[in-house]
DNA sequence: CAGGCAATAT
DNA sequence: TATATTGCCT
């Protein structure tokens, strides 16, 4: 397959972009839909005529519910193009924007708003001191900090990402970043309140269906009757008694165009639901039913109607049943071909189903064998991609995740880079993962310049393995801040099946899919790519839930006005820890000509 | 309408 | 990969 060719850099949208598509219990985000952040003009304070600077004024509005901090009259607003740059406070109480012109008025308001925020958005002109302290802050109150700048600069990400951000990149939004956000947010919740109920432990364990929002739902037998199972929407849809719905669905998916799509998709935050595990309860029954009416004559419906679990539908079960049907027909088939050299076997075949147009009926007991499905295992799903930030410059923090890049019929990309899930309870780390110890884990205590990162990331100069370059352990430091990076050669689901409980720590070194050489290191690390986030079809970017009120957002500007300097690119091209997304074609080249063929399946 | 099943999506 | 969904067919 081949890569586009990198085109121009796209311009981007601005916060205006996001206006419209907050997602749900994040409406406040419209408001910044406002001019540029950070640099956003105070057109409401001089009476709105666009619809652009009616948004600001709701944002003013807000603003004005807000207790003035004195921070806030003592300082002098900074310009931007001679225009305030205020700073904008989604408070958890109101879910209103507020905003504050200035760092300070934003590191009071943290102060003084204790608890309030979840997420705090600097943008950061200058990398001054200030809004490092803002930074700081709020790390240090475990609030999800996310820097924006006019101009990406590696330094300065690598600073505020040392700091304990958790992102960090150009100053647009990408509607789907905010979703991402808002996710996170919601996961953190979750993750918070389960500590604090003492819960936290192994919630996805010993349970079939993992609940949009990353809790589970203990499947419960009931000895209910196909009536009341009947109120199960089988699609998870809402299904007329006419039978009409999937016709209707159809034909809408193709009269939208792709960016209908695209637009449909990423504004839908629940669109999937949750995956079955056909656990080894549930196989167990699957196959006792089967068993009981016949391979032969079993059908799904009398499975499903056999089986009489509560919330399994119809549908899950056909499609069990397909996938088991292919299972049998090539174990079989396996057989077959040992028989034909073998006659012990000779006869077995011939009590084979006639439900298969080729291939024969395995027996029941190899049936069995072969549906044993991963055991004990744990799955959280749904999961969600990250979203397109290909023309962002854009770097990661914390427990970041770009995950689920991978797709089926992207196998012979030859690379894939994720970064975990963040949503994943962080344990899962181990030392094992490439980059799995970045610089942002020491915390604000190592000075940038002397930190590890700089030291270990050459890798140029070594030969070592990835996960050995770099050498660190995972330290829980900053419990949500810790950035775990995964490079993976197809592998697809390191964030997610790959990182269950008891796959991690082998779920990268051992899977033969994770083909990294020196040069592919040094390709990563030349163009500071730790996602490829081109990698698929990213229109279809989406969030498999969110919880109803996920997020407090602090947006600040930095007060300062100066003009920091450019960090010369060279001089810290070693920034591994970072993501350079417009470096992306440019790596995925470099893979390409370096790499292994693609899987030949 | 149930079902089979390949292709495709997630 | 496992599971879900779709489309087309019987």
């Amino acid at each position: 397959m081949r890569r586009e060719a990198p085109g121009p850099k796209l311009q981007r949208p601005g916060w205006g972009a996001l206006a419209g598509v907050a997602p749900q219990g994040l409406t406040e985000i419209v408001l910044w839909g406002y001019g540029r952040c950070g640099v956003a003009t105070p057109l409401a304070r001089e009476g709105a005529q666009t619809q652009e600077q009616q948004q600001a004024s709701v944002v003013q509005d807000a603003v004005g519910q807000l207790p003035v901090d004195p921070a806030v009259q003592n300082d002098v607003a900074p310009t931007v193009g001679g225009q305030v740059a205020p700073v904008v406070v989604l408070t958890e109480v109101s879910s209103v924007v507020t905003t504050v012109d200035t760092t300070s008025a934003a590191l009071s308001m943290l102060i003084r708003e204790k608890q309030k925020f979840d997420v705090i958005i600097i943008n950061d002109h200058s990398s001054n001191m200030l809004s490092l302290d803002l930074l700081a802050k709020a790390v240090a109150m475990d609030i999800i900090s996310v820097v924006v700048c006019d101009k990406y600069n590696e330094f300065v990400a690598k600073k505020v990402l040392d700091e304990g951000a958790y992102l960090y990149f150009e100053n647009s939004f990408e509607k789907d970043i905010v979703k991402y956000l808002s996710k996170f947010v919601s996961r953190k919740k979750t993750q918070r309140q389960q500590v604090e109920e003492g819960s936290e432990i192994n919630i996805y364990q010993n349970n079939n269906i993992i609940g949009v929002n990353g809790e589970s739902e203990e499947r419960q037998n009931v000895t209910n009757t196909t009536n009341q199972r009947n109120n199960i929407d089988e699609a998870g849809n809402d299904v007329g008694s006419n039978g009409k719905y999937k016709l209707t669905k159809k034909r809408e998916r193709k009269n939208m165009n792709e960016t209908d799509q695209r637009e449909h998709q990423s504004s839908d935050f629940i669109r999937r639901k949750a995956c079955l595990v056909w656990n080894d309860d549930l196989q167990a029954k699957f196959m006792k039913v089967v068993h009981q009416i016949g391979i032969e004559r079993c059908r799904p419906k009398k499975i499903w109607e056999q089986m009489n679990v509560l919330d399994i539908t119809r549908t899950q079960v056909a499609s069990h049943l397909q996938n088991c049907r292919l299972h049998w027909k090539v174990s079989e088939k396996k057989k077959s071909t040992r028989r034909s050299s073998d006659q012990r076997f000779s006869n077995s075949s011939q009590q084979i189903s006639t439900f298969q147009k080729s291939g024969t009926m395995p027996s029941l007991q190899t049936n069995e064998t072969n549906l044993q499905v991963h055991s004990n295992r744990t799955q959280i799903v749904p999961e969600f991609p990250f979203p397109n930030l290909k023309t962002n410059n854009t770097s990661f923090g914390g427990e970041s995740s770009i995950q689920q890049l991978y797709r089926p019929q992207l196998h012979a990309q030859p690379y894939y880079s994720t970064i975990c899930n963040p949503f994943n309870d962080s344990s899962q780390w181990t030392k094992t993962y490439f980059a799995g110890e970045l610089q942002q884990q020491h915390g604000p205590l190592l000075d940038v310049l002397g930190s590890q990162g700089l030291q270990i990331s050459n890798i140029e100069s070594t030969s070592s393995k990835p996960n050995l370059a770099f050498n660190g352990e995972y330290h829980n430091i900053q419990s949500y801040y810790n950035m775990n990076h995964n490079v993976s050669h197809g592998a697809s689901y390191l964030g997610s099946k790959k990182m269950s409980n008891e796959n991690v720590g082998n779920a990268i070194t051992n899977d033969n899919n994770l083909n990294i050489n020196a040069d592919n290191v040094t390709s990563f690390l030349g163009s500071r790519l730790i996602a490829d986030i081109h990698v698929g079809d990213t229109s279809t970017n989406e969030f498999s839930a969110i919880d109803t009120n996920p997020s407090n957002i602090v947006v600040a500007t930095n007060d300062q006005t100066e003009i920091h300097e450019e960090s010369d690119s060279d001089e810290n091209h070693d920034c591994d820890a970072y993501f350079d997304f417009t470096n992306i074609d440019y790596l995925s080249q470099n893979l390409e000509s370096s790499s292994t063929d693609p899987p030949s399946e």
